[in-house]
RNA sequence: GGUGCCAUAGCUCAGUUGGUAGAGCAACGGACUGAAAAUCCGUGUGUCCCUAGUUCGAUUCUUGGUGGCACCA
């Protein structure tokens, strides 16, 4: 391949359980290279089976990045996926013209994609101390607190979102600077090119395989995994499918049938979630998972 | 075979003393630059089983069907 081209990076998306890891794997030994893992889960060693981290096999196959190399007990988010994913992509390049990237976390690819704004982590002692006030004082006292620190932001936000107004406070009181002024709202140039290549399914078939997908991870000892991590499960990381709908079985609040059915469920509702975010993204040509052919050709006519 | 009950959204069902209907679940759509598998917002999608009557008007009342369930034979 001809080394003064660009380099690419060829995203594999879609919805969960949609088939882009078996893809990915035969892209990237097509191409002879490696794949960086995009999905906010997947990184944490502590949640294999509820996050369907691909078999032992298949990853020691390829080789695999961010997959289970950080712990739940780490701070992670968007911008430190970026800064890691980037820094390794510098290396990755000078070996590699192509590299795959696939994963289905929406905002973690745009931050790979686009940049996302240079803001200062949160003192956790922060942000505990203003949840306990929204809890305390409730979300009408906050938004009065940021209609004044930050009128520019009150006025576009969401006001009924608490993450929103929460976050934006952090910001205000980390920085001493209204969150609006530092929102650059700037795509942030990236020295290679970048193919979005969409997967997607009939829906009805999707959620079979999403449905089919759930029991075997119940037969694979999910059960047992999220008994593991349920002294932990106030961190924000275990807030997530798969494990918050066991941690309810397990306080009681239902049984464990139902706490099936809530899994598939709310996987379901995370597929359409997903869907919605990637619909309006015009850069993604999109497939069905079995027109590995056509993919092939498309990444190639790029090389 | 006889008698009784039921038939309304994808499912379970409510309702209309006659003015074409609504809950839960499911489904569907949207927002979203640092918790993102998070968080937040929105949408009822219908030959009210069919037929013939009564009526200005029938999903509702009446006749006759069809299907289901129960009981009696």
């Amino acid at each position: 391949m001809n080394k003064k081209l660009p380099h690419t990076l060829i995203i594999l998306l879609g919805p969960t359980c949609v088939g882009k890891t078996s893809l990915s794997i035969r892209i990237a030994r097509l191409f002879e290279t490696e794949i960086i893992s995009c999905d906010s889960r997947q990184l944490f060693r502590e949640m294999a089976i509820g996050t369907a981290v691909p078999d032992k096999v298949l990853l020691e196959n390829i080789p695999h990045h961010f997959i289970q190399t950080h712990s739940i007990f780490d701070i992670y988010n968007a911008a430190k996926f970026e800064a890691e994913v980037l820094d390794k992509l510098r290396h990755m390049f000078e070996i590699h013209d192509f590299v795959v990237m696939t994963g289905g976390s929406m905002l973690y690819i745009d931050a790979v994609c686009k940049g996302i704004d240079d803001l200062p982590d949160i003192e956790p002692e922060l942000r505990t101390a203003l949840s306990e006030r929204m809890q305390k004082e409730g979300i009408e006292q906050l938004r009065a607190e940021l209609k004044l620190l930050d009128p520019a932001y009150y006025r576009e936000v969401d006001l009924r979102n608490p993450v929103r107004i929460l976050h934006a406070l952090e910001i205000c009181y980390t920085t001493g600077k209204s969150f609006s002024s530092q929102r650059s709202k700037t795509v942030k140039k990236r020295n290679f090119r970048i193919i979005k290549i969409g997967l997607n399914l009939d829906r009805r078939e999707l959620y079979d395989r999403i449905n089919r997908r759930v029991d075997e991870m119940m037969i694979a000892g999910l059960e047992q995994e999220a008994k593991n991590l349920y002294p932990h499960r106030h961190l924000s990381t275990l807030n997530t499918v798969g494990y918050r709908e066991l941690f309810d079985y397990f306080d009681g609040h239902c049984s464990k049938a139902e706490a099936v059915e809530k899994i598939k469920s709310n996987t379901r509702k995370y597929a359409r979630k997903q869907l919605t975010w990637f619909r309006k993204d015009t850069d993604i040509q999109w497939f069905h998972p079995n027109q590995e052919e056509e993919i092939v050709q498309l990444i190639s006519n790029y090389g």
